[in-house]
DNA sequence: CTGAAAGCGCTTACAG
DNA sequence: CTGAAAGCGCTTACAG
């Protein structure tokens, strides 16, 4: 015996009704008399019909889908980003459909743009190339980091500002010799903090010669890397305070420090950025800036709903504030 | 100007055959003549045709989707596991979709197991009621946790054993009064761990008093609020090590026994469980058991495409061996 | 308020 | 090797 599902046929049989008025009972339930809407769903009931969403989004010529595009799912830096974009999508009747595009070739956001295969897209990667996105393209938001050019919304902090805001708290704590660990090379993230703490240097007329300018890649390991160039350049000259473009590079950064002998912030202050998971928990806790992940992520899937209504605009940024949270990581340049 | 996108109609049209033979110089190239493939083709590349995945999809009766339900996607512990789902999934062709499952009605399962919205579910959430899950529905594979009797596939580690070990190593340092610090009430593996732990401390002969059993939660705050029980208990009798059911816990208990001028592990060895992320980067860097991620994620999307091509068995066990990460913040018993 | 029929954009037995 | 036609399971103008 097969255990054919009940379709829509079956329920308009069993009612004595059309497949027609089948529909209306349940999309449109003030279509149709209150006789017929009992026996539809009487009839509903003894089948145990449930509804054929795939047939309902091709005839709708939607997907109900809409798709998260991370540069890499592994990082727990988007955890929180996922779930903000999760807590608006699954109330408003959306599937949240998540992508990592390590390694995905330049195709990638093209073929995820097809509107047979997503609603909308939320961008989590920059480092896309530039592609026109061509009519019958479906939506775009870009959250957190940004293709330059790409005419899409975009969500996310002012990371010139907040590098700036990093940098003005070591000023502040009385440091001259500030460092800076890069995020990787050719991202909009590494360019936006690196041109933040230029900037705030000059202003506060401060040379940023190349030896206080460590690449890195926004890794722990990367951090670690940094820690071991600073370790070899002469005490007088080089940095007494490091800002790094990630909170892994920066326990990287301690930890190699610390593994030599040295003392954060007794030798060196560091502030990191982003705000993630148990990073007040390490020894020194870390001065950094905080990200607000999860409320990007819910303004993120916001805006792409209200395009998906054609409430919104389809271009213009959304800028949300970092907050500098000052632990014990740094401290006054001793003298 | 109405920009409608081309369909297999209009390539078929411009290619001067039927639709059912551009459908197959697509799907079965060797099907057609060569000639016809190559003016399949070029129509194709005049038109930009892009085939239209959900009416392929509903003909053909599925979805192309996998979801993973997921307890809390804000919880970094996941990030690893989805990755590794997504590793199998996108080189399968299929798309990962996620739900977060947090304060949603037991409904939710049955709604996902619906062969409309997905192909097949991946549950690494062990609190759903036991449901039936009746024939037309969807392969179900559980990761991390499981629901007791809910007859699909598990890929998990052992975490009664995985107890053991951990209480193992902390009698090895000479402990004899040893802490427990559980996981939420009804939980799989709070139940599983706690009775590894008095598995062991049976084994050894020793005891496992209620005042050495902590409710937690998992959190990060419910491990501070086990810290805070144990320090008001009196110094000689009060565990002289504690194994945490998570890294997070361990965390909050580290914090808050170091804010209150003790020492880890000089006054207290603590292990935790699963390995998160930065965890070795604490101070003291944490005892810990290790959990294979992104391997449980790899390994549940392997089972399931296997039971999708009618490969694999629908249920059974995969077990997945930890490691016991020794590190700073367990140490002898101090005599 | 309700039904017959066309259609969303594909695929696939069935003939030829 | 190729085409005409039916069908995946819904929805929705169009009539009545």
């Amino acid at each position: 015996m097969k255990h054919d599902r009940p379709k829509l046929r079956d329920v308009a049989r069993l009612a004595g009704v059309s497949t027609a008025t089948v529909s209306r009972a349940l999309s449109n339930p003030d279509m149709v008399s209150e006789d017929t809407r009992a026996a539809v769903h009487a009839a509903i009931e003894a089948t145990g019909y449930r509804m054929n969403l795939a047939a309902r989004n091709l005839r709708h010529q939607r997907t109900g889908g809409i798709v998260a595009l991370v540069p890499n799912l592994a990082n727990p830096f988007f955890s929180q980003i996922l779930s903000g974009i999760a807590s608006v999508l699954g109330p408003a009747g959306y599937n949240l459909l998540v992508a990592d595009t390590t390694g995905a070739g330049p195709d990638l956001l093209l073929d995820y743009a097809e509107p047979s295969r997503a609603d909308g897209l939320i961008v989590l990667d920059g480092n896309f190339p530039m592609v026109a996105l061509e009519p019958g393209r479906v939506p775009v938001v870009q959250a957190c980091e940004w293709v330059p050019g790409l005419p899409a919304a975009r969500v996310k902090i002012d990371n010139r500002a907040a590098a700036g805001v990093a940098v003005g708290h070591l000023l502040d704590l009385g440091h001259r010799r500030i460092g800076h660990v890069t995020g990787p090379a050719n991202n909009v993230l590494t360019e936006a903090r690196i041109g933040g703490v230029r900037d705030r240097l000059a202003e506060a007329g401060l040379p940023f010669p190349d030896e206080a300018v460590y690449q890195g890649d926004f890794s722990l390991d990367s951090g670690r890397q940094a820690a071991g160039q600073w370790l070899t350049q002469p005490r007088d000259s080089r940095p007494t305070a490091v800002f790094l473009a990630s909170d892994a590079m920066a326990c990287g950064f301690i930890g190699e420090v610390q593994r030599h002998g040295l003392s954060v912030p007794g030798d060196v202050s560091v502030v990191g950025f982003d705000d993630i998971e148990l990073i007040a928990h390490i020894a020194p806790p870390l001065t950094t800036i905080h990200q607000p992940r999860a409320e990007i992520g819910r303004l993120a899937a916001e805006r792409l709903l209200a395009q998906l209504r054609g409430e919104s605009q389809a271009d213009g940024d959304t800028i949300l504030p970092v907050e500098l949270l000052i632990r014990a990581s740094t401290a006054p340049l001793a003298i």
